[in-house]
DNA sequence: GTCTATAATATGATAGAC
DNA sequence: GTCTATCATATTATAGAC
Protein backbone atom coordinates (compact mmCIF):
# COMPACT_ATOMS: atom_id res chain seq x y z
CA UNK A 1 0.00 0.00 0.00
CA UNK A 2 0.73 3.95 -0.44
CA UNK A 3 3.62 3.11 -3.14
CA UNK A 4 4.45 4.66 -5.84
CA UNK A 5 4.47 2.53 -9.09
CA UNK A 6 4.95 -1.15 -8.44
CA UNK A 7 4.89 -2.37 -12.17
CA UNK A 8 2.38 -4.55 -12.01
CA UNK A 9 -1.28 -3.60 -11.92
CA UNK A 10 -1.48 -2.80 -15.58
CA UNK A 11 -4.86 -3.61 -17.74
CA UNK A 12 -4.31 -2.06 -21.03
CA UNK A 13 -7.05 -0.07 -22.14
CA UNK A 14 -6.88 1.60 -25.34
CA UNK A 15 -4.65 -0.53 -27.51
CA UNK A 16 -6.87 -0.54 -30.29
CA UNK A 17 -7.20 2.94 -32.41
CA UNK A 18 -10.17 3.70 -34.72
CA UNK A 19 -10.10 1.12 -37.83
CA UNK A 20 -12.51 2.99 -39.96
CA UNK A 21 -11.37 4.22 -43.45
CA UNK A 22 -12.90 7.19 -44.95
CA UNK A 23 -10.93 7.87 -47.90
CA UNK A 24 -7.96 5.75 -49.47
CA UNK A 25 -4.74 6.98 -48.88
CA UNK A 26 -5.93 8.85 -45.41
CA UNK A 27 -5.67 5.97 -43.08
CA UNK A 28 -1.87 6.05 -43.84
CA UNK A 29 -1.38 9.26 -43.63
CA UNK A 30 -3.20 9.32 -40.04
CA UNK A 31 -1.51 6.09 -38.71
CA UNK A 32 2.10 8.10 -39.90
CA UNK A 33 0.85 11.33 -37.82
CA UNK A 34 -0.65 9.03 -34.77
CA UNK A 35 2.97 7.15 -34.92
CA UNK A 36 4.82 10.12 -34.76
CA UNK A 37 2.92 11.72 -31.84
CA UNK A 38 3.52 8.52 -30.38
CA UNK A 39 7.29 8.35 -31.28
CA UNK A 40 7.52 11.99 -29.86
CA UNK A 41 5.80 11.56 -26.42
CA UNK A 42 8.18 8.17 -26.16
CA UNK A 43 11.12 10.18 -27.10
CA UNK A 44 10.55 13.23 -24.34
CA UNK A 45 9.82 9.83 -21.73
CA UNK A 46 12.74 8.21 -22.51
CA UNK A 47 15.09 11.69 -22.11
CA UNK A 48 12.99 12.56 -18.71
CA UNK A 49 12.89 8.87 -17.42
CA UNK A 50 16.65 9.26 -17.86
CA UNK A 51 17.12 12.50 -16.19
CA UNK A 52 14.60 12.30 -13.07
CA UNK A 53 13.51 8.58 -13.05
CA UNK A 54 10.88 7.18 -13.29
CA UNK A 55 8.75 8.46 -10.24
CA UNK A 56 10.42 11.83 -10.49
CA UNK A 57 9.08 12.45 -13.66
CA UNK A 58 5.29 13.55 -14.01
CA UNK A 59 3.00 13.15 -16.51
CA UNK A 60 2.82 16.46 -17.34
CA UNK A 61 6.49 16.93 -17.84
CA UNK A 62 6.63 14.40 -20.72
CA UNK A 63 3.13 16.09 -22.58
CA UNK A 64 5.44 19.78 -22.29
CA UNK A 65 8.49 17.98 -23.64
CA UNK A 66 6.15 16.35 -26.47
CA UNK A 67 4.20 19.02 -27.22
CA UNK A 68 0.77 17.86 -26.15
CA UNK A 69 -1.41 18.47 -23.50
CA UNK A 70 -1.07 16.15 -20.61
CA UNK A 71 -5.33 14.31 -21.31
CA UNK A 72 -3.71 14.00 -24.95
CA UNK A 73 -0.98 11.98 -23.36
CA UNK A 74 -3.50 10.02 -21.60
CA UNK A 75 -5.48 9.54 -24.85
CA UNK A 76 -2.58 7.65 -26.74
CA UNK A 77 -0.81 6.44 -23.76
CA UNK A 78 -3.11 4.23 -21.14
CA UNK A 79 -1.13 5.46 -18.55
CA UNK A 80 2.28 6.55 -16.92
CA UNK A 81 3.10 3.06 -16.37
CA UNK A 82 1.82 1.68 -19.88
CA UNK A 83 4.04 4.12 -20.99
CA UNK A 84 7.08 3.42 -19.64
CA UNK A 85 6.78 0.16 -20.28
CA UNK A 86 6.34 0.85 -23.62
CA UNK A 87 9.29 2.38 -23.37
CA UNK A 88 11.43 0.04 -21.88
CA UNK A 89 10.15 -2.28 -24.28
CA UNK A 90 11.91 -0.15 -27.46
CA UNK A 91 14.69 0.71 -25.26
CA UNK A 92 15.61 -3.28 -24.87
CA UNK A 93 15.32 -3.56 -28.24
CA UNK A 94 18.04 -0.59 -29.25
CA UNK A 95 19.87 -2.44 -26.86
CA UNK A 96 20.54 -5.87 -27.57
CA UNK A 97 20.52 -5.21 -31.50
CA UNK A 98 24.64 -4.94 -31.00
CA UNK A 99 24.97 -8.39 -29.35
CA UNK A 100 22.62 -9.62 -32.07
CA UNK A 101 25.05 -8.57 -34.64
CA UNK A 102 27.79 -9.96 -33.21
CA UNK A 103 29.36 -11.26 -35.41
CA UNK A 104 31.94 -13.85 -35.34
CA UNK A 105 34.84 -13.39 -37.94
CA UNK A 106 37.70 -15.30 -37.71
CA UNK A 107 40.20 -13.25 -35.90
CA UNK A 108 38.67 -12.79 -32.43
CA UNK A 109 40.27 -9.78 -31.62
CA UNK A 110 38.61 -7.80 -34.57
CA UNK A 111 35.53 -9.74 -33.50
CA UNK A 112 35.95 -7.99 -29.61
CA UNK A 113 37.34 -4.51 -31.06
CA UNK A 114 34.76 -4.07 -33.42
CA UNK A 115 32.20 -4.91 -30.60
CA UNK A 116 33.71 -2.33 -28.45
CA UNK A 117 33.54 0.12 -30.75
CA UNK A 118 30.13 -0.57 -31.40
CA UNK A 119 28.99 -0.43 -27.81
CA UNK A 120 31.25 3.18 -27.18
CA UNK A 121 29.31 4.61 -29.83
CA UNK A 122 25.91 3.12 -28.66
CA UNK A 123 26.94 5.25 -25.47
CA UNK A 124 28.06 8.55 -27.27
CA UNK A 125 24.77 8.67 -29.63
CA UNK A 126 22.27 7.10 -26.84
CA UNK A 127 23.08 8.21 -23.68
CA UNK A 128 19.59 8.29 -22.81
CA UNK A 129 19.11 4.53 -23.49
CA UNK A 130 21.87 3.82 -21.31
CA UNK A 131 21.31 5.00 -18.73
CA UNK A 132 17.09 4.32 -18.64
CA UNK A 133 19.04 0.88 -18.96
CA UNK A 134 21.15 0.88 -16.13
CA UNK A 135 18.87 2.69 -13.85
CA UNK A 136 15.79 -0.24 -14.26
CA UNK A 137 18.75 -2.22 -13.89
CA UNK A 138 20.15 -1.20 -10.56
CA UNK A 139 16.42 -0.61 -9.29
CA UNK A 140 16.39 -5.02 -10.17
CA UNK A 141 14.67 -4.67 -13.31
CA UNK A 142 11.01 -5.20 -12.32
CA UNK A 143 9.98 -4.51 -15.49
CA UNK A 144 12.85 -6.56 -17.55
CA UNK A 145 13.39 -10.05 -15.75
CA UNK A 146 11.62 -11.75 -18.15
CA UNK A 147 13.76 -10.46 -21.16
CA UNK A 148 16.81 -10.45 -19.41
CA UNK A 149 16.13 -14.04 -18.43
CA UNK A 150 15.39 -15.67 -21.31
CA UNK A 151 16.31 -13.83 -24.73
CA UNK A 152 19.72 -12.28 -23.33
CA UNK A 153 20.82 -15.54 -21.32
CA UNK A 154 20.69 -17.81 -24.52
CA UNK A 155 22.07 -14.71 -26.64
CA UNK A 156 25.42 -14.34 -24.08
CA UNK A 157 25.50 -18.10 -24.17
CA UNK A 158 25.75 -18.21 -27.80
CA UNK A 159 28.18 -15.98 -27.61
CA UNK A 160 30.21 -17.71 -24.28
CA UNK A 161 30.89 -20.65 -26.76
CA UNK A 162 32.15 -18.86 -29.54
CA UNK A 163 34.43 -17.42 -27.56
CA UNK A 164 35.51 -20.62 -25.54
CA UNK A 165 35.82 -21.82 -29.32
CA UNK A 166 38.36 -18.93 -29.69
CA UNK A 167 39.96 -20.06 -26.61
CA UNK A 168 40.49 -23.61 -27.46
CA UNK A 169 42.17 -22.76 -30.67
CA UNK A 170 44.59 -20.71 -28.82
CA UNK A 171 43.28 -17.55 -30.72
CA UNK A 172 42.30 -16.20 -27.17
CA UNK A 173 43.99 -16.23 -24.15
CA UNK A 174 41.91 -18.53 -21.38
CA UNK A 175 39.80 -16.13 -19.85
CA UNK A 176 36.40 -16.24 -18.58
CA UNK A 177 34.13 -15.29 -21.28
CA UNK A 178 31.18 -14.05 -18.79
CA UNK A 179 33.41 -11.94 -16.92
CA UNK A 180 34.91 -10.24 -20.35
CA UNK A 181 31.79 -9.86 -21.17
CA UNK A 182 30.82 -7.85 -18.16
CA UNK A 183 33.63 -6.21 -18.13
CA UNK A 184 33.41 -4.86 -21.69
CA UNK A 185 29.40 -3.93 -20.93
CA UNK A 186 30.28 -2.13 -17.52
CA UNK A 187 33.50 -0.06 -19.41
CA UNK A 188 31.70 1.02 -22.75
CA UNK A 189 28.30 1.84 -20.43
CA UNK A 190 30.56 3.56 -18.05
CA UNK A 191 30.81 6.43 -20.26
CA UNK A 192 27.55 7.15 -20.82
CA UNK A 193 26.00 6.15 -17.46
CA UNK A 194 28.84 8.26 -15.73
CA UNK A 195 29.62 10.77 -18.23
CA UNK A 196 29.15 13.71 -15.14
CA UNK A 197 31.54 11.93 -13.39
CA UNK A 198 34.03 11.53 -16.31
CA UNK A 199 32.97 15.07 -17.12
CA UNK A 200 33.74 16.94 -13.65
CA UNK A 201 37.60 14.81 -13.73
CA UNK A 202 38.62 15.24 -16.94
CA UNK A 203 36.40 17.81 -18.39
CA UNK A 204 35.90 16.06 -21.52
CA UNK A 205 32.99 14.18 -23.12
CA UNK A 206 32.58 11.19 -25.99
CA UNK A 207 31.28 13.96 -28.50
CA UNK A 208 34.82 15.33 -28.65
CA UNK A 209 36.22 13.08 -31.03
CA UNK A 210 39.69 13.36 -29.30
CA UNK A 211 38.03 12.00 -26.18
CA UNK A 212 36.25 9.17 -27.88
CA UNK A 213 39.71 7.67 -29.61
CA UNK A 214 41.60 8.09 -26.60
CA UNK A 215 38.95 6.09 -24.82
CA UNK A 216 38.11 3.36 -27.50
CA UNK A 217 42.19 2.75 -27.94
CA UNK A 218 42.19 2.65 -23.97
CA UNK A 219 39.38 0.35 -23.11
CA UNK A 220 40.51 -1.67 -26.33
CA UNK A 221 44.05 -1.51 -25.06
CA UNK A 222 42.93 -3.54 -21.59
CA UNK A 223 40.49 -5.28 -22.64
CA UNK A 224 41.83 -7.16 -25.23
CA UNK A 225 45.38 -6.78 -23.82
CA UNK A 226 44.59 -9.19 -21.29
CA UNK A 227 43.43 -11.74 -23.80
CA UNK A 228 45.94 -11.65 -27.03
CA UNK A 229 47.85 -14.30 -27.42
CA UNK A 230 51.66 -13.40 -27.38
CA UNK A 231 53.28 -14.27 -30.87
CA UNK A 232 55.47 -17.40 -29.97
CA UNK A 233 57.31 -17.69 -33.73
CA UNK B 1 7.33 23.94 -11.85
CA UNK B 2 5.66 20.77 -10.06
CA UNK B 3 8.71 18.53 -9.30
CA UNK B 4 9.21 16.12 -6.75
CA UNK B 5 12.60 17.29 -4.96
CA UNK B 6 14.85 19.90 -6.63
CA UNK B 7 17.52 19.72 -4.46
CA UNK B 8 17.55 23.16 -3.39
CA UNK B 9 14.82 24.40 -0.68
CA UNK B 10 17.03 23.51 2.11
CA UNK B 11 16.81 25.39 5.44
CA UNK B 12 18.17 23.02 8.54
CA UNK B 13 15.80 23.84 10.84
CA UNK B 14 16.49 21.19 14.02
CA UNK B 15 19.96 20.89 14.19
CA UNK B 16 20.55 21.72 17.48
CA UNK B 17 19.92 18.76 20.13
CA UNK B 18 18.92 19.49 23.44
CA UNK B 19 22.00 20.20 25.39
CA UNK B 20 20.89 20.05 29.02
CA UNK B 21 22.13 17.82 31.07
CA UNK B 22 20.60 16.12 33.88
CA UNK B 23 22.80 13.79 35.37
CA UNK B 24 26.24 13.14 34.46
CA UNK B 25 26.32 10.05 32.41
CA UNK B 26 23.20 10.35 31.06
CA UNK B 27 24.14 12.73 27.99
CA UNK B 28 26.33 10.26 26.38
CA UNK B 29 23.21 7.69 26.80
CA UNK B 30 20.93 9.84 25.57
CA UNK B 31 23.24 11.01 22.07
CA UNK B 32 23.91 7.12 22.05
CA UNK B 33 20.54 6.42 21.58
CA UNK B 34 19.70 9.49 19.51
CA UNK B 35 22.79 8.41 16.88
CA UNK B 36 21.20 4.97 16.79
CA UNK B 37 18.10 6.09 15.75
CA UNK B 38 19.50 8.17 13.16
CA UNK B 39 21.71 5.42 12.12
CA UNK B 40 19.05 3.08 11.74
CA UNK B 41 16.64 5.59 9.61
CA UNK B 42 19.65 6.25 7.66
CA UNK B 43 20.32 2.80 6.80
CA UNK B 44 16.69 2.15 6.41
CA UNK B 45 16.93 5.04 3.83
CA UNK B 46 20.09 4.01 1.95
CA UNK B 47 18.57 0.39 1.39
CA UNK B 48 15.58 1.50 0.14
CA UNK B 49 16.95 5.00 -1.63
CA UNK B 50 19.06 2.27 -3.44
CA UNK B 51 16.12 -0.06 -4.47
CA UNK B 52 13.28 2.06 -5.51
CA UNK B 53 14.73 5.55 -6.35
CA UNK B 54 14.42 8.39 -4.11
CA UNK B 55 11.20 9.46 -5.43
CA UNK B 56 10.03 5.91 -5.57
CA UNK B 57 10.71 5.80 -1.64
CA UNK B 58 7.90 7.57 0.42
CA UNK B 59 9.02 8.63 4.24
CA UNK B 60 6.66 6.09 5.45
CA UNK B 61 8.59 3.00 4.02
CA UNK B 62 11.68 4.41 5.51
CA UNK B 63 9.70 5.03 9.06
CA UNK B 64 8.57 1.50 8.99
CA UNK B 65 11.99 -0.03 7.83
CA UNK B 66 13.70 1.83 10.58
CA UNK B 67 11.48 1.10 13.19
CA UNK B 68 9.94 4.55 14.01
CA UNK B 69 6.54 6.71 13.35
CA UNK B 70 6.91 8.88 10.44
CA UNK B 71 6.39 11.99 12.47
CA UNK B 72 9.13 10.87 14.79
CA UNK B 73 11.34 10.33 11.50
CA UNK B 74 10.70 14.09 10.71
CA UNK B 75 11.63 15.34 14.19
CA UNK B 76 15.22 13.87 13.71
CA UNK B 77 15.12 14.50 9.81
CA UNK B 78 13.59 18.05 8.62
CA UNK B 79 12.34 17.02 5.33
CA UNK B 80 12.94 13.63 3.40
CA UNK B 81 15.35 15.89 1.27
CA UNK B 82 17.20 16.90 4.01
CA UNK B 83 17.65 12.98 4.74
CA UNK B 84 18.31 12.11 1.52
CA UNK B 85 21.49 14.82 1.81
CA UNK B 86 22.80 13.22 4.63
CA UNK B 87 22.50 10.03 3.22
CA UNK B 88 24.27 11.12 0.35
CA UNK B 89 27.32 12.44 2.36
CA UNK B 90 27.76 10.05 4.84
CA UNK B 91 27.83 7.65 1.63
CA UNK B 92 30.29 9.12 -0.45
CA UNK B 93 32.38 8.97 2.40
CA UNK B 94 32.24 5.73 2.65
CA UNK B 95 32.89 5.80 -1.34
CA UNK B 96 36.11 7.80 -1.68
CA UNK B 97 37.77 5.97 1.12
CA UNK B 98 39.41 3.04 -1.22
CA UNK B 99 40.68 6.00 -3.25
CA UNK B 100 42.12 7.96 -0.66
CA UNK B 101 43.72 4.53 0.95
CA UNK B 102 45.22 3.83 -2.50
CA UNK B 103 48.41 3.33 -0.99
CA UNK B 104 51.08 3.65 -3.88
CA UNK B 105 53.60 0.76 -3.12
CA UNK B 106 56.73 0.61 -5.04
CA UNK B 107 55.53 -1.93 -7.30
CA UNK B 108 52.11 -0.58 -9.67
CA UNK B 109 50.62 -4.01 -10.40
CA UNK B 110 50.69 -5.05 -6.75
CA UNK B 111 49.44 -1.71 -6.08
CA UNK B 112 46.71 -1.47 -8.82
CA UNK B 113 45.75 -5.42 -8.15
CA UNK B 114 44.97 -4.11 -4.17
CA UNK B 115 42.93 -1.15 -5.34
CA UNK B 116 41.02 -3.97 -7.53
CA UNK B 117 40.46 -6.25 -4.59
CA UNK B 118 39.52 -3.42 -2.48
CA UNK B 119 37.08 -2.05 -4.97
CA UNK B 120 35.39 -5.40 -5.57
CA UNK B 121 34.88 -6.48 -2.00
CA UNK B 122 33.14 -2.86 -1.76
CA UNK B 123 30.44 -4.09 -4.55
CA UNK B 124 30.06 -7.00 -2.46
CA UNK B 125 29.77 -5.84 1.29
CA UNK B 126 28.27 -2.51 0.47
CA UNK B 127 26.17 -3.21 -2.76
CA UNK B 128 23.02 -0.12 -1.51
CA UNK B 129 26.17 2.63 -1.28
CA UNK B 130 27.15 1.79 -4.73
CA UNK B 131 23.56 1.58 -6.44
CA UNK B 132 22.52 4.50 -5.06
CA UNK B 133 25.78 6.25 -5.68
CA UNK B 134 25.35 5.15 -9.06
CA UNK B 135 21.41 6.10 -9.77
CA UNK B 136 22.60 9.40 -8.29
CA UNK B 137 25.59 10.28 -10.68
CA UNK B 138 23.60 8.65 -13.51
CA UNK B 139 20.84 11.44 -12.93
CA UNK B 140 23.58 14.22 -13.09
CA UNK B 141 24.27 13.77 -9.22
CA UNK B 142 22.44 16.93 -8.33
CA UNK B 143 23.90 16.55 -5.09
CA UNK B 144 27.28 15.70 -5.53
CA UNK B 145 28.33 17.45 -8.25
CA UNK B 146 30.22 20.33 -5.75
CA UNK B 147 31.59 17.51 -3.89
CA UNK B 148 32.59 15.36 -7.01
CA UNK B 149 34.55 18.75 -8.15
CA UNK B 150 36.75 19.47 -6.20
CA UNK B 151 37.95 16.59 -3.80
CA UNK B 152 37.06 13.70 -6.26
CA UNK B 153 39.06 15.84 -9.19
CA UNK B 154 42.06 16.39 -6.81
CA UNK B 155 42.69 13.07 -5.74
CA UNK B 156 42.21 11.14 -9.31
CA UNK B 157 44.39 13.79 -10.11
CA UNK B 158 46.78 12.89 -7.23
CA UNK B 159 46.75 8.97 -8.91
CA UNK B 160 47.00 10.40 -12.52
CA UNK B 161 50.45 11.55 -11.39
CA UNK B 162 51.95 8.82 -9.44
CA UNK B 163 50.42 6.32 -12.75
CA UNK B 164 52.42 8.55 -15.11
CA UNK B 165 55.47 8.32 -13.35
CA UNK B 166 55.37 4.54 -13.23
CA UNK B 167 55.00 4.65 -17.08
CA UNK B 168 58.14 6.82 -17.25
CA UNK B 169 59.98 4.53 -15.11
CA UNK B 170 59.09 1.71 -17.27
CA UNK B 171 57.08 0.13 -14.86
CA UNK B 172 54.06 0.31 -16.91
CA UNK B 173 53.32 0.27 -20.50
CA UNK B 174 51.94 3.63 -21.73
CA UNK B 175 48.45 3.83 -21.01
CA UNK B 176 46.15 6.96 -19.78
CA UNK B 177 45.76 7.12 -16.61
CA UNK B 178 42.43 8.18 -16.41
CA UNK B 179 40.49 5.79 -18.76
CA UNK B 180 42.46 3.07 -16.09
CA UNK B 181 41.04 4.83 -13.34
CA UNK B 182 37.27 4.89 -14.80
CA UNK B 183 37.78 1.16 -16.05
CA UNK B 184 38.43 -0.14 -12.93
CA UNK B 185 35.32 1.51 -10.92
CA UNK B 186 32.97 0.63 -13.68
CA UNK B 187 34.17 -3.08 -14.08
CA UNK B 188 33.94 -3.38 -10.36
CA UNK B 189 31.28 -1.22 -9.93
CA UNK B 190 29.45 -2.77 -12.52
CA UNK B 191 29.43 -6.27 -10.15
CA UNK B 192 26.79 -4.63 -7.63
CA UNK B 193 25.35 -2.48 -9.97
CA UNK B 194 23.70 -4.64 -12.51
CA UNK B 195 23.85 -7.58 -10.17
CA UNK B 196 20.52 -8.25 -10.99
CA UNK B 197 21.63 -8.89 -14.80
CA UNK B 198 24.87 -10.89 -14.10
CA UNK B 199 23.10 -13.04 -11.92
CA UNK B 200 20.03 -12.96 -14.80
CA UNK B 201 22.90 -14.69 -16.87
CA UNK B 202 24.89 -16.39 -15.08
CA UNK B 203 22.81 -17.64 -11.84
CA UNK B 204 25.80 -16.83 -9.41
CA UNK B 205 26.11 -13.51 -7.59
CA UNK B 206 29.35 -12.25 -5.35
CA UNK B 207 28.62 -13.79 -2.27
CA UNK B 208 29.02 -16.84 -3.78
CA UNK B 209 32.89 -16.86 -3.28
CA UNK B 210 34.17 -19.28 -6.02
CA UNK B 211 31.91 -16.48 -8.20
CA UNK B 212 33.91 -13.51 -6.51
CA UNK B 213 37.60 -15.22 -7.09
CA UNK B 214 37.11 -15.92 -10.99
CA UNK B 215 35.33 -12.19 -10.81
CA UNK B 216 38.71 -11.17 -8.90
CA UNK B 217 41.07 -13.12 -11.24
CA UNK B 218 39.28 -11.91 -14.56
CA UNK B 219 39.01 -8.28 -13.67
CA UNK B 220 42.66 -8.05 -12.93
CA UNK B 221 43.75 -10.38 -16.24
CA UNK B 222 41.46 -7.65 -17.97
CA UNK B 223 43.16 -4.74 -16.49
CA UNK B 224 46.37 -5.88 -15.74
CA UNK B 225 47.50 -7.40 -18.64
CA UNK B 226 47.04 -4.78 -21.17
CA UNK B 227 49.41 -2.74 -18.98
CA UNK B 228 52.33 -4.99 -17.97
CA UNK B 229 55.64 -4.53 -19.09
CA UNK B 230 56.50 -7.94 -20.89
CA UNK B 231 59.68 -9.37 -19.55
CA UNK B 232 62.39 -8.59 -21.55
CA UNK B 233 65.39 -10.36 -19.82
C1' DG C 1 10.65 12.89 22.30
C1' DT C 2 6.66 10.74 20.63
C1' DC C 3 2.10 10.50 19.00
C1' DT C 4 -2.53 11.69 16.58
C1' DA C 5 -4.72 14.48 13.60
C1' DT C 6 -4.68 17.31 9.77
C1' DA C 7 -3.15 20.77 6.52
C1' DA C 8 -1.31 21.59 1.91
C1' DT C 9 -0.38 20.13 -2.33
C1' DA C 10 1.09 17.45 -6.22
C1' DT C 11 -0.22 14.21 -9.46
C1' DG C 12 -2.36 10.36 -11.99
C1' DA C 13 -6.44 9.62 -14.19
C1' DT C 14 -11.41 10.40 -15.77
C1' DA C 15 -15.73 12.77 -17.47
C1' DG C 16 -17.78 15.00 -20.79
C1' DA C 17 -18.19 18.95 -24.14
C1' DC C 18 -16.74 20.01 -28.70
C1' DG D 1 -8.86 13.36 -31.27
C1' DT D 2 -8.46 17.17 -28.35
C1' DC D 3 -9.54 20.12 -24.66
C1' DT D 4 -11.24 21.95 -19.96
C1' DA D 5 -12.59 20.90 -15.72
C1' DT D 6 -12.44 17.91 -11.95
C1' DC D 7 -11.94 13.77 -9.00
C1' DA D 8 -9.38 10.82 -6.04
C1' DT D 9 -5.62 9.86 -3.77
C1' DA D 10 -0.89 9.66 -2.14
C1' DT D 11 2.41 12.01 0.33
C1' DT D 12 5.24 15.56 2.55
C1' DA D 13 5.14 18.23 6.35
C1' DT D 14 3.16 20.69 10.44
C1' DA D 15 0.36 21.65 14.71
C1' DG D 16 -0.42 20.63 19.06
C1' DA D 17 -1.56 17.34 22.90
C1' DC D 18 0.81 14.38 26.08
Amino acid sequence: MAKRMTSSNNQTKRSEKSTRVFKPGTQKKRDEALKNKRQRIMNAALTLFAKYGVNGTTVEQIAEAGEVSKSNLLYYFASKEQLYIEVIQHLLEVWLRPLKSFETHQDPIATLSEYIEIKLKLSRDHPAESKLFCMEVVQGAPLLLNELESPLCELVEAKVKVINSWIEQGKLLPVDPYHLIFSIWAITQHYADFNVQINAVTGKDLHQPAFFNSALKSVKQLILGGITPRMTI
